[in-house]
DNA sequence: AGCATGGTGCTAAAAAATTAGCACCGTTGA
DNA sequence: TCAACGGTGCTAATTTTTTAGCACCATGCT
């Protein structure tokens, strides 16, 4: 297995862009990076990425898009598996816990009614 | 400001460990690592990683330990903001959900009662 | 048709990260 | 006391990553 600890730098940043808007042309990438490398070295670097098998690309008329291999299901439960391991001790209520925290201003009377019942799924779902 | 996002691979493996266990030796880090290269060579990466800011240490005896200078919290809101910016649409609940749908299998009753207490107290906090 | 534009592949150079090796220091136990 | 051990700093070599540059192809516009 791959693991996807094993990317560099810039590897990992291009990742990450790739998974926020779900597929990306180089041209992208180019944006979303701040200290932006050239368009050729870019373009290395996803070429390398394709090889390595972490994405794939469709072509769009001349252009390449660029998509993730894995599904964006199997690498956010990866992503969080791995950030509950070094950070927060596995422990889902301490992971919840940062979230609300951090985000409690933001959060409609809405959205955490469906996070209740989220909760209660889970509860079902458990026995 | 020092992005997390810009260690290198060896680099963000090390500070894995290190804030896994909260403190590590260079042997913590040796035996942490799966396939471990030499004592030498995370010695010269943390050092380096001390450079950046990343880390400091304190003696214990001869030897030394090292310390994420960033405290827990203010890393686990990092990390958690990124990780949901990157894979989850800044949605707590797409988060949530995803983290219950993969440990609901491991979640007691008991666990549940006190993550719904906690989003009860976000609700009070939010107005 | 001819040319500008914007994409691609490939190769080689530059920069950064990773590693090994050696010299040195403090502790420990015979 | 004085070797052996386990730690450190530093330097230099290797390997990997990152970058630039050039040649080429398709598209669209004049």
């Amino acid at each position: 297995m791959v693991t996807p600890g094993a990317l560099s730098r810039r590897e990992r940043q291009i990742m990450d862009i790739v998974y926020r808007l779900g597929r990306a042309t180089v041209q992208d990438v180019l944006q979303g990076l701040d200290g932006p490398p050239s368009y050729s070295s870019i373009r290395a670097t996803m070429r390398l990425l394709e090889g390595k098998g972490h994405l794939k690309h469709i072509s769009d008329g001349p252009k390449y898009v660029y998509l993730p291999t894995r599904t964006r299901n199997i690498v956010r439960k990866s992503a969080l598996r791995h950030m509950m391991d070094t950070f927060f001790n596995h422990s889902v209520e301490t992971t919840v816990a940062t979230l609300l925290d951090m985000k409690s201003k933001d959060l409609t009377d809405d959205e955490l009614d469906r996070i209740q019942v989220l909760i209660n799924d889970a509860r079902k779902r458990g026995r």
